[in-house]
DNA sequence: GGTCTAATTATTGTTAACATCATACATTCG
DNA sequence: CGAATGTATGATGTTAACAATAATTAGACC
C-alpha cells in the first residue's frame, strides 16, 4: 500500500466533510474560518481552500464576504430524482466501460471493500457513508469513468446529508460483496442488477 | 440594475472561465498561478482559489503540488449522454417548480436574454456560450431549482470546452425568445418543448 | 556513452499581516 | 419615539514572504 502523501488542505477537507457527515455541524450553521483553522492547528488557508471545495460538493453554501452555511438535505421530493440521475450515471459508465477494466483495479476495488466493512463493524455512520460513496467510485474509475465522476460524486454527496443514525450495517455490507463478486467475475449484468439493489 | 461587487476571485474565475471556453488555452496545457497572476496583476491567492473552483466545474484537472491542466472536452461518445442528463434536469426544476415563479425572477430572465442578444450579435463564440448558460441557469433558478444547478451547471461546462468558431448566432437567440415567450406567459409544456429543442 | 546522484530551479503549499466588507449597536436628528 | 447615520467589531478578502515539493540540470562514476 503506497504512502499518500496528503496535503494539509486534503486533510482539513477530509475531516470537515466528515463532521458533517456525522452531524457535527447540523443544516444551517455558519462555518467560521477562524475557529476551524484554530480546531486544527493550522491557518485561514487552507481552510478557505476546503470551504470553497465543499462548496462545490454540495455540502456548503457560499456567500461573499459572509462565509459558508451547511446546506440542508435535498427536499424530500427530489431524492428520489436525484438517485435516479446517480443511478442512471453508475449504470452508463459501467456499461460503457466494463470491459476496460485491469486487474489493478478490480483490486482497489476489492481494497475498498475491506475499508467499507471496518466501517460497517465499527458502526460509525459516517464512516460507512463515507466509504460506501469511495467502494462506488472505485468501480466508476475501474470502468473510465473519470469525466463523470465530479458529477456524480456531486448527486451522492448532498443525499448523504441526510441524518443517519448508529445501526447495524452487516445487511450494507453484503450488498456491497453482491456487487463486488459479479464485477471481479466479469458478469457485467450482475453486477449493474446489484447496483441497482443496492441504491433504490 | 443593482450595482454587484464583484471581489477579485470572480473577476479572476470568470476571465479564466471565458479564456477557457474562447480557446485561449488548448486542452493539456497546464496553468501557471505565477503568470496568471502577473497578468491580471493580482497576487496569487485568488487565482488559486480560482483554479479550485473551475476545477469542480470540470473545466480543470488539478493535481496536488503539480498544478492545474486544461482537461479535454468529453469523449464524444459521452456527449449524447451528458446532454440527456442536462435536459432531465431542466425538465424536472421547471415541471417541479413553474408555479413558484415571480414576476421578479420573470425579469432577471428577461435580462439574461437582453444578454445573451449581445453576445449572439458581437458573434464571439465564449461569449454566446456563457450567456447561453446564463440564461437557462436563470430559468432554473426562477423555478426554485437552486440545488441541482451546480449539479447542472458542471454537466454544461464541460460540453462547452468544444471548440466553437465564431459564426452566426441568430438562430441561437431566436431560440431562446421562444423559450422566454411561453415562459413568461405561464405555458408550462411550450417552456419545456422549446428548452428540447434547443438542447438536443 | 549511460546512469545514478546531487545541486539547482521553478512551482505549488502554507502562513501571518493587512485591507475590505457586513453586521450590530449607539447616537443624532426629525 | 423612530428613522437615518456613524461607529465599533468581527468576519472574510487579499497580499507577500516563507516552506515544501517536483522537475531539471550538472557532474561523478562505472
Amino acid at each position: 500500500m503506497p504512502l499518500i502523501p496528503q496535503t494539509v488542505r486534503e486533510q482539513v477537507t477530509n475531516q470537515i466533510r466528515n463532521d458533517l457527515l456525522s452531524g457535527r455541524f447540523p443544516a444551517g450553521t455558519m462555518l467560521r474560518e477562524i475557529e476551524l483553522a484554530a480546531r486544527f492547528g493550522v491557518s485561514r488557508g487552507p481552510v478557505r481552500d476546503a470551504f470553497i471545495q465543499l462548496s462545490h460538493e454540495g455540502y456548503l453554501a457560499y456567500q461573499a464576504n459572509r462565509g459558508v452555511m451547511v446546506r440542508h438535505p435535498p427536499d424530500p421530493r427530489d431524492r428520489e430524482f436525484i438517485t435516479e440521475l446517480r443511478l442512471k450515471i453508475e449504470t452508463y459508465v459501467i456499461e460503457r466501460g466494463f470491459e476496460d477494466k485491469s486487474d489493478e483495479s478490480v483490486n482497489s476495488v476489492e481494497l475498498a471493500l475491506e475499508r467499507l466493512k471496518e466501517a460497517c463493524d465499527s458502526g460509525e455512520a459516517s464512516q460507512v457513508a463515507i466509504r460506501d460513496i469511495e467502494f462506488h467510485q472505485k468501480i466508476l474509475l475501474a470502468c473510465g469513468g473519470d469525466d463523470l465522476v465530479p458529477t456524480w460524486r456531486q448527486l451522492c454527496s448532498r443525499m448523504l446529508l441526510t441524518y443517519t443514525r448508529l445501526g447495524d450495517y452487516s445487511q450494507a455490507y453484503k450488498e456491497h460483496v453482491a456487487i463486488f463478486e459479479p464485477f471481479r467475475d466479469g458478469d457485467m449484468k450482475k453486477t449493474v442488477a446489484a447496483i441497482q439493489a443496492n441504491i433504490k
